[in-house]
DNA sequence: TATTCCGATAGTGAC
DNA sequence: GTCACTATCGGAATGAG
């Protein structure tokens, strides 16, 4: 089997994959992203296997269903990121506090598909926005996340789409190559240095969370 | 001072250099290139200041005199330049064999200029096709003496040479990017693949001039 | 189309 | 998609009181 079904594995049998599988629902999965590009990041994997197989930009149409189970799906994960995030310190407010969690949640995660994704298994991204991860390492990981090639999971609402809209994009790898390094934190833009931007994203994020120099360390090891 | 003007220490005091100068006239040097893109590379280089700025393409331009006084010494370079081939063993004639001389000389030597020099004094390239130097290192350097980019001294004469013909060529620097790396001995090409390039020019290299191993490696390390 | 350093870009094969 | 490897391509500095 190529590398394009490696998803299809959690699907098969998610029990064998306990570390990974932050959620198992008799439809859904939520798995952690093998390859985090951020400190965290997550997939949200429908099972069926009448879907898994459809394009994301596709597979919603006339599916409102689908598209609101999807939804409770993702309000989920960007729940258990946010909890996550509280457990080892970096969020600092009470974990019942609602709006604070709301707040964060709608200013700092994002929830979307890529418009070609590498993999064949349908998944949503679930991730916090602040790209700072090993595993980020060149302009076509950081502008999958940060420019029109990312389509926001809202834009998928076939009750708010419009149908024609979808296409008229250019093409979306040359978006990715094409567009400059643009910081998501404060939108100064890197041009190519993705370097540069490493840097600052690393400033970034010091600055936002005031994390400990060992939890630095620990965010740029690879887990 | 700049790079660019990293000749007019030669013609200042060329007797500071003595290993690189090897042929010093009341008006004109001869040196080696410092850095060689053949196993013999030398420079003409007139030593008036009147002239020393002009552009190659234009400084002989109504001056037969110039040109011919340039042409005498550029044949003196090659001279020198076959002398020491001989010296070193790579040839095997007779010093004296006029015939064996001006044939290699015909076919091996190649003597003119970069049609967009990026040193500011006046220059002329005197340089065996071999092209066997460590100091060769990217397709600029190669298709720099390869393409229509190095235009050879004979077309520069001014009583052969039709004026408006020399303005009419594509961008020069497009040239050296767009050509595709293709053997001197051969023809071969190599599209962009330069280290293709030079593994084919040493087997060339070794199939014209049988060298001694030590030879080969001599000529691989930096002098 | 000076050199050198550094880094961005690109293709490969394997998983 | 990943990784590791190789290689090509690309900008910036180059000095000196
Ligand atoms: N074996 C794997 N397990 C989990 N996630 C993976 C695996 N391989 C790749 N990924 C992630 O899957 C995502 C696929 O991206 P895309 O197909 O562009 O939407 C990327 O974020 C990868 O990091
Ligand atoms: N300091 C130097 N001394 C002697 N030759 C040099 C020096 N710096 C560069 N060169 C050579 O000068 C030539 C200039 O090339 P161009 O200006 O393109 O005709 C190149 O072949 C360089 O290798
Ligand atoms: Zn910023
Ligand atoms: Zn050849």
């Amino acid at each position: 089997m190529s590398f394009k079904y490696v998803l299809q594995q959690y699907i098969n049998n998610p029990k064998k994959f306990p570390d990974s599988v932050v959620l198992e629902e008799e439809d859904f999965l939520v798995i952690r992203d093998a390859y985090p590009k951020s400190v965290r990041h997550l997939l949200v994997i429908p099972r069926s296997s009448e879907i898994t197989h459809i394009h994301p930009l596709d597979v919603f149409d006339k599916n409102q269903d689908l598209y609101n189970r999807v939804s409770q799906i993702i309000k989920k994960a960007e729940n258990i990121l946010v909890d996550e995030l509280l457990d080892i310190g970096l969020l600092k407010f009470e974990s019942d506090d609602a709006i604070a969690r709301e707040s964060f949640i709608n200013t700092f995660v994002r929830a979307g598909i890529h418009s070609v994704p590498s993999l064949a298994n349908l998944h949503i991204h679930v991730i916090s926005k602040d790209f700072f991860s090993p595993r980020l390492k060149n302009k076509k990981h950081y502008n999958s996340f940060t420019t029109s090639f990312f389509v926001d999971f809202d834009e998928l609402d076939p009750s708010k789409r419009s149908s024609a809209s979808e296409k008229t994009q250019k093409n979306p790898i040359q978006i990715i190559k094409d567009s400059p390094l643009r910081c998501t934190y404060c939108g100064k833009s890197f041009e190519n240095k993705f370097k540069h931007l490493k840097l600052h994203l690393e400033k970034e994020f010091i600055n936002k969370f005031k994390p400990s120099a060992s939890q630095i360390q620990s965010f740029k090891r690879l887990s």
